[in-house]
DNA sequence: AATTGAGACAACCGCCTACTT
DNA sequence: GAAGTAGGCGGTTGTCTCAAT
């Protein structure tokens, strides 16, 4: 069995669950270094106690500069509709048709939402002409990868780790991801200051505070569910 | 105000394919 | 060609939020 396989990491020596802000950071920043050639020793490289297929996942979905985030339009809707009756659930390939959009939320949106609206119209009908949206060509040799953009080549090397940045952030009190009830909204200010001032770190980081048009927020990092909306703050 | 169940989504798991040795 | 490795993909799960009661 040459195609059977060891376990990709050691799960007793690696983190699970939600990632911390510090940990993106780091991600970010070694891959926005080094790019990311090789998976499996990216995390011991740039730090992570992570195994390399968590890592990868979240470059994929979350980090990536061009990750489209926020609601699906009504013509991406349709879309993932059309595609899906014409070729199942191949959420790579319909993702690679849908710009900015991860297979990972466009799986979700369809379990979620659109799954129950083609249901309702079993015989098609929805996917059929009343709908104005084009469908994307699919090519065979459209991969995933292809609307998803390059790792950057590391244009300068900055040699030298910045030791006192992930001091800084290791410092940081962990982030509340995922507020509960037992919060009462009480440590939301905490929260918020702490948010922006690993964000201000992270746009120095990577150059990103000088230069536009993108802030940290407008790559669309941490305007997820679970955070306070950023594009609110001002540093 | 407390409880509960459904909806939503981030993350993990395991298999498959492609590539390398 | 066989064996091993890494990346990618799709299915599934865990845990959160929020509306209904």
């Amino acid at each position: 069995m040459g195609r059977g396989r060891a376990p990709c990491c050691d799960k007793t020596k690696v983190r699970t669950g939600p990632w911390s802000p510090a940990e993106d950071l780091r991600l970010m920043n070694f891959i926005g270094k080094h790019g990311h050639s090789n998976w499996r020793a990216l995390p011991r490289q740039a730090g992570l106690l992570r195994c390399g297929k968590s890592c990868r996942l979240r470059w994929i979905n979350y980090l990536r500069p061009d990750v489209k985030r926020g609601n699906f339009t009504p013509d991406e809707e349709n879309t993932i509709i059309q595609l899906h009756n014409s070729i199942g659930n191949k959420w790579s390939k319909i993702a690679s048709c849908l710009s900015g959009r991860t297979d990972n939320e466009i799986k979700n949106v369809w379990n979620t939402h659109l799954k129950k609206r083609a249901n309702k119209k079993p015989d098609g009908q929805e996917n059929s002409t009343t709908t104005t949206t084009k469908l994307p060509q699919l090519s065979k040799e459209s991969p995933s990868s292809s609307c998803m953009s390059n790792p950057k080549q590391p244009a300068e090397e900055e040699e030298e780790e910045d030791d006192d940045l992930w001091h800084v952030l290791d410092s940081l009190d962990p982030i509340q991801l995922h507020p509960t009830k037992e919060d009462g909204g009480g440590n939301e200010l905490i929260q918020e200051v702490e948010i922006g001032k690993w964000l201000r770190i992270l746009e120095n980081e990577l150059g990103l505070a000088a230069h536009q048009p993108q802030s940290a927020t407008d790559l669309g990092i941490y305007n997820s569910t679970y955070l306070p909306n950023l594009d609110s703050f001002s540093f």
